[in-house]
DNA sequence: CCAAAAGTGTTCCGAATACACCCATGG
DNA sequence: CCATGGGTGTATTCGGAACACTTTTGG
């Protein structure tokens, strides 16, 4: 650990999609004596920033060394500061002996990022959970799911997010699947696929799904060139 | 000067509409010894952030000084991290100057606000300047400016924020104004009118324009109570 | 041949756009 | 009476919503 700020912290919603569930990737607390591991298990990913570092740079840093994976979509999108939040003090007393420093209060910036779980290569003692089933977790860190999750709904509207989350070859039913899932609301298949087959950066493959026992359907890939031209014309993408 | 975080600060872009321009306010550095007033004259209102402050209650109290008002719209919109972004060398040293502390580095926490110029009551050497219009100002707070403007545009396509900006009470021309101001783009001032008539929480007066060599229009208020309650109902303010 | 999900078209309605003239006031 | 901006209605187009059946595969 070198050169630590201990006032400020950057913590990352990672989000992954799997088995028509929203996920979150979530850490196990370290070992650490008995007496300090009362209080919550998990925690998002996350740590005290460096003196010298940008921001988005240490965030990504440890996006990509957590996952195995280069190019994460990530966002910034909340600041989490209140004098509170690093409770109860069985947490807080965690986060001082592993942390060795004498922290007091952290704001921290918050981000969420989307990865492919099915490519990723996650290797420390993590777990995903459904973002909608979860326990109690350290510190504030419900409170920054809830609003990365607000903030993740929103984006999704107006940008091609959906693709950061779904395998490189997917579906059209697979992407409407995870735009009801984050929407929480159901959509018509026939309209969505009136949408989405228009769309020239949605290019179908010469490839079907495999082992499935009814139809084998369509696999498309997301090519983001084409899509970087299309929107300076287009207004959007709205789905 | 109590028990500041000398690694967290807030700043604040405080917009304001008048003569159909879109404004900020800027705050004149205070007079210092020469050799330190080298740099840049201008800034945004910002501080450090106290030891034991949310910062949202910080950024609404710094404004409420400033400006004579309160209830205040206030959204916090990015985070400015960069180890370089205290530069040129004569603006840190003015900041270590009046600070009276040995800061290095600074993350800052942005936030938008939206006053209404005409009940507004500034007493401190500040000055109004068209966002299209903005000289060179400290450290990197003309970026700060943009992105608090990409911001707004984004959000004022779906909630009533004009309302923040306009006097209380306002004409149809004026409110229209507004937003070709900040979305930059013409509008069609019947379809305009045509999409406001419906929304029952914009309220005519029994008051007209006075003074002018024209037609007088129309006045106009909004009722924050009204929209609450529909906006439950709607899917939004879409303009 | 049965189960299971893939894939396909049409109609209807509401919203957005384009567009031109008369009105009330001050000077 | 003139200059200035206020205020009004209609026709057209486009996009979103609702809705049911046939197809392909594995078992």
């Amino acid at each position: 650990m070198v050169n630590l700020n201990p006032h400020v912290s950057v913590d990352c919603v990672i989000f992954g999609f799997h088995d028509g569930k929203l996920k979150v990737l979530l850490i196990e607390r370290e070992e650490v004596p008995k007496s300090y591991l009362k209080g919550h298990k998990l925690k998002l990913p996350g740590n005290l920033i460096t003196q010298s570092e940008d921001l988005d740079i240490s965030a990504i840093r440890t996006l990509e060394e957590l996952t195995g994976l280069d190019r994460i979509f990530l966002k910034q999108f909340g600041v989490f500061s209140s004098p509170g939040r690093l409770s109860p003090p069985e947490d807080l007393a965690w986060l001082r002996k592993t942390s060795g420093l004498m922290v007091d209060r952290v704001v921290t910036i918050a981000y969420y990022s989307l990865i492919k779980i099915s490519e990723s290569n996650i290797t420390e003692r993590t777990i995903w959970l459904a973002v909608d089933d979860l326990p109690d977790l350290i510190f504030d860190h419900n409170r920054i799911i809830r609003k990365a999750l607000e903030a993740l709904r929103q984006e999704i509207r107006n940008e091609p997010l959906c693709f950061e989350l779904l395998p490189k070859k997917f579906t059209i039913r697979q992407m409407q699947n995870l735009y009801e899932e984050i929407l929480g609301e159901p959509m018509d298949n026939r309209n969505f696929r009136k949408k989405v087959k228009p769309l020239e950066f949605i290019i179908p493959l010469a490839e079907k799904e495999k082992e499935v026992n009814h139809k084998p359907a369509q696999l498309y890939k997301f090519d983001k060139k084409i899509y970087e031209k299309h929107r300076k014309v287009l207004s959007g993408f709205n789905l």
